[in-house]
RNA sequence: GGGCGGUUAGCUCAGUUGGUUAGAGCGUUGCGUUGACAUCGCAAAGGUCGUAGGUUCGAGUCCUAUACCACCCA
């Protein structure tokens, strides 16, 4: 026999019990299609985890996702199915290339002086060292995934997956080359996708200034631009055509300030009449919507930057001067030259990296890209027609309303780290070649003379393939033929666009299939005032810390309980606190049941005898366990694990336990059935907890066990001892049995009997300590009262012989009257007593009563009785005959 | 400019088919503790559910308008 200490150590257990679970095999799938006896009809329920960056620091919003999908997982894996999690990361391009290069900084080295070979080297000797922390962390966190199957982006067969996905969109068309206006990242000097892109409001300028007639005729048209360093690359000059203002100089010429160039003035309806002076600069080559401009007026396009961010030869006597340093320089000649005409506080939107934070350039640049409306088409379709569900519903029209404005995907970057681009060069005969396997002669000319595209592939270029690469594809394996498409993907509603969007269009279109049925979106995770994490706020909290102070179980129940899926929710230590407490809880619920079950030391004779509390903790129980499969079923966790909180802590263990310590102590049946309801009830209850706190329940579900099976007049073979939780069987829904309410609603009345007796005593300064005589009086319920008189005695506080039920009321001169429906409650609380108060008191009962007995009466009168399910009027017609009865009782006694 | 979410107790939030005096945790106040638990127990105070209309026998829950906050897209 175990005995177990006051407190539970989560410290003595989490990393024991991991252990274990993952040598015992659990966090392998049942059914597995590579071994013999295989049964394909058999569906599994599978999620692959949304890769991490293996650069990725741990931040709460891992353990947000983590606890999610293992609550899934594990409650499928307790049902019996196939479950499979797949682990793995992300090899994040951008991230990872700037970790190492900042390190080779500190080594006083660079990329360029290791060259790629090297420097790809050094950052495959980086990931092996420091890629393995965030998997570890995802260990710690309680992740049941299967190790075994773990994947890395780059990862051979991964490898393999992207090039085949390269090579089929482009055998479709689907991917193409081209020069495109894109947004270029100065510092990290690489293309980015417009996802990469975050604008900020921020307080710049608005420039007003004259674009002079060509004509010679000292007019001019006033034009306002939040960057004049982009002056020397416009290429018109854009009216609203029924701006009546501009109307005469369309068609018209212009001169550039200081370059002199003359450009046309176009009449666009782009333009807004009352922005600005109503008249726009056109810069085809550095601002989307002049690019679009351009294209529909087909003006010349001018690059005018070169790629670190100075201008470039066509910025004539600004060349080489940094773009903010020529702001200034132009603006200041255009001040000389008389051509300045105000400058106004503008907040305006500056573009910038989702990496580096730096401003990102719009500008011309030839780059790979994917054709996305086909594909966007084909995923919007998946949606509409049910075969792909978001969770919540709302997220729904973000997805379709991003599908139906799509733009093409800019998928290669200028970077070392990734995927290369498949693609080679002719050097001689300038053939493009795009192939599976590494050419080694060109197929046209058959020159050996072949140069690779020295460009990788964006991040999320095979991120998107995860949900079907990690399984081999393109080979149809058997893991691929069985567990895709997988079940639910899950995570965070900030990459809806990033990841579920290019997961569903890559599955369809690589596989045919959807690559999962539901999309459950988490929202994001913020301090304990709302605020978003931030270090300069100084206000992230570590996960770590966190864990290291409270427990696994209590952080991961913090995250997902008393939130709802999608919406962001706020934590702080304080909470996290609270649930080491729940853990805590369980573990000494777990402490007493446990020694219940221990000292049962006799057979049953006689056959099944409950008592009230009994019947009642089992229908609860039953209730319980219904509405959290209810609430499974439609992915409402937090609700659920807040049911099995209340639960354990309201209703088992301050009512229950309470009440059952008498039935143990008595002995015999008594005892025996009493720690049966206790093991059956925890037994069922550590299961619908375990998806949510994995730890503390497995460790007390060993104990439980243990004195369970040690104890021959307890055991029964047919409760289903599984080796251990994390594969024992889910609770499932219990029909409905007869007795159920009457026993509810029967407990209920000793409650608020016992509830009325504690607030009597608390107002009046009864010591709890102190025993008082009592008289219960009711015609009726005399047998009930006596039959639950100890659960009375027990649970108020009472002394059993200064307890009295009658049936007719003796003399209660100097006794407290409490009127609960028609029963009368006296206490002698001489102690404390003060008639004036007392009086008081009742008259304020009274007044309550009436009220409400004049309420009903209203509500009883109106249509409500007419219209209203006979169920619903019911309910309340016995609310008023109970506020009668009382109103009676406090009325004789006021008199 | 378009869209989405939020507004419920001092604080942080639950409240999914509308059911009739609104819940939790934390905090506050009072009382208490030698055998499950002080990481605890008992009790109390505290809310016209943003505002204004509407639908309904009945609205925190549905509809319309509106204010404020946050986010997404352009």
């Amino acid at each position: 026999m175990t005995e177990l200490p006051k407190t539970y150590d989560f410290r003595e257990y989490e990393e024991k019990i991991y252990q274990e679970w993952e040598e015992k095999g659990y966090f392998r799938p049942t059914n597995d299609p590579n071994l013999p006896g295989h049964d394909p009809k058999i569906e599994p329920f599978v999620i692959v985890i949304p890769p991490p960056n293996v650069t990725g620091a741990l931040h709460l919003g891992h353990p947000l996702f983590v606890a999610t999908q293992d609550i899934m997982i594990r409650y499928h894996r307790m049902k019996g199915e196939p479950t499979l999690w797949v682990p793995g990361t992300d090899h994040a391009g951008i991230a990872t290339q700037l970790q190492v290069e900042n390190l080779l900084r500190k080594e006083g080295t660079s990329r360029d002086e290791l060259g790629r070979e090297t420097f790809e080297k050094r950052v495959w000797q980086w990931k092996e060292k420091y890629g393995g922390e965030i998997i570890n962390q995802l260990r710690r966190l309680g992740a049941s995934c299967d190790w075994e199957r773990e994947r890395f982006t780059l990862d051979e067969g991964l490898s393999r997956a992207v090039r085949e996905a390269f090579v089929r969109l482009y055998e479709k068309g689907l991917i193409y080359q081209g020069p495109r206006m894109i947004n270029w990242s100065p510092g990290l000097q690489t293309a980015v996708s417009d996802l990469e892109v975050e604008y900020s409001e921020e307080q710049g300028k608005l420039y007003h200034f004259k674009y002079m007639l060509a004509d010679g005729s000292g007019d001019y048209i006033p034009v306002a631009t939040t960057r004049p360093e982009t002056i020397p690359g416009d290429t018109a000059v854009a009216v609203h055509p029924e701006d009546e203002r501009y109307a005469r100089f369309v068609g018209k010429k212009v001169i550039v300030p200081i370059l002199g160039r003359e450009i046309p003035v176009v009449a666009d309806d782009y333009v807004t009449k009352d922005f600005g002076t109503g008249a726009l600069k056109i810069t085809p080559g550095h601002d989307p919507h002049d690019y679009e401009i351009g294209e529909r007026h087909n003006l010349a396009l001018v690059n005018i930057m070169n790629k670190n961010a100075t201008l470039n030869e066509n910025a004539g006597k600004y060349a080489g001067m940094e773009r903010f340093k020529a702001r200034k320089a132009i603006w200041e000649d255009m001040t000389e030259a008389g051509l300045v005409l105000k400058e106004e506080p503008y907040l305006m939107n500056v573009p910038r990296s989702q990496r580096g934070g730096e401003i990102v350039e719009p500008l011309v640049s030839t780059q790979w890209f994917v054709k996305m409306d086909s594909l966007a088409e084909m995923a919007a379709a998946s949606v509409r027609n049910g075969e792909v569900q978001f969770v919540p519903d709302r997220f729904t029209k973000v997805f379709l309303n991003w599908m139906d404005n799509i733009q093409d995907w800019c998928i290669s970057r200028q970077l070392w780290w990734g995927h290369r681009i498949p693609v080679w060069y002719c050097q001689d005969c300038r053939e493009v070649i795009v192939a599976r396997e590494d050419p080694d002669a060109c197929p046209k000319c058959g020159s050996h003379n072949l140069q690779q595209d020295p460009d990788v592939l964006d991040t999320w270029f095979s991120s998107g393939l995860w949900p079907f690469s990690v399984f081999g594809w393109p080979e149809a394996t058997p893991d691929f033929n069985y567990f895709y498409p997988t079940s639910v993907m899950e995570t965070g509603y900030d990459i809806i666009f990033f990841w579920v969007a290019r997961m569903v269009m890559d599955g369809l279109v690589f596989t045919g299939k959807a690559p999962f049925h539901t999309v459950y979106l988490h929202g994001m995770v913020r301090d304990d005032k709302g605020q978003k994490m931030s270090k300069t706020k100084n206000n992230v909290i570590d996960p770590l810390v966190l864990m290291n102070e409270y427990g696994t179980d209590a952080l991961r129940f913090s995250l997902v309980v008393g939130s709802s899926p999608g919406n962001d929710q706020n934590v702080g230590t304080k909470k996290v606190e609270g649930n080491r407490n729940f853990a805590n809880k369980v573990w000494n619920i777990g402490r007493f049941v446990i020694n219940a079950v221990n000292k049962v030391e006799e057979p049953i004779k006689a056959g099944r005898q409950w008592t009230l509390a009994d019947s009642w903790i089992w229908a609860r129980t039953k209730q319980t366990v219904n509405n959290v499969n209810n609430l499974f079923e439609n992915y409402q966790f937090g609700e659920a694990g807040r049911q099995v909180y209340e639960f354990l802590w309201n209703d088992f263990a301050d009512w229950y336990l309470e009440g059952s310590k008498r039935q143990l102590a008595e002995g015999g049946d008594r005892a025996a059935y009493t720690a049966i309801i206790l093991a059956d009830t925890l037994g069922l209850m550590l299961r619908l907890l375990h998806p949510f706190t994995p730890f503390v329940t497995e460790a007390l579900y060993g104990y439980l066990k243990e004195a369970c099976e040690a104890n021959q007049y307890i055991y029964n073979p047919e409760r289903d001892w599984e080796e251990h939780l994390i594969v024992a069987r889910w609770p499932e829904r219990m029909p409905h049995e007869d007795w159920e309410e009457t026993a509810i609603k029967n407990f209920e009345l000793v409650q608020e009997i016992v509830r009325a007796i504690r607030n009597l005593r608390s107002e009046f300064k009864i010591e709890p300590s102190k025993f008082i005589d009592t008289i219960l009086v009711n015609q009726d319920k005399v047998d009930f009262l006596q039959q639950n008189k100890f659960l009375l005695v027990d649970l108020a506080g009472l002394n059993e012989d200064r307890l009295r039920i009658l049936a007719n009321k003796p003399e209660t001169e100097g006794l407290t009257v409490v009127v609960i429906e028609d029963i009368e409650i006296y206490l002698d609380l001489s102690a404390g007593a003060d008639s004036q108060l007392d009086r008081e008191r009742l008259e304020r009962e009274l007044a309550e009563a009436k009220s409400q007995i004049e309420r009903l009466e209203k509500l009883l009168a109106s249509p409500f009785a007419q219209k209203a399910p006979e169920k619903v009027v019911q309910v309340e017609r016995e609310k008023l005959e109970g506020y009668r009865a009382s109103a009676i009782k406090l009325r004789e006694r006021l008199i």
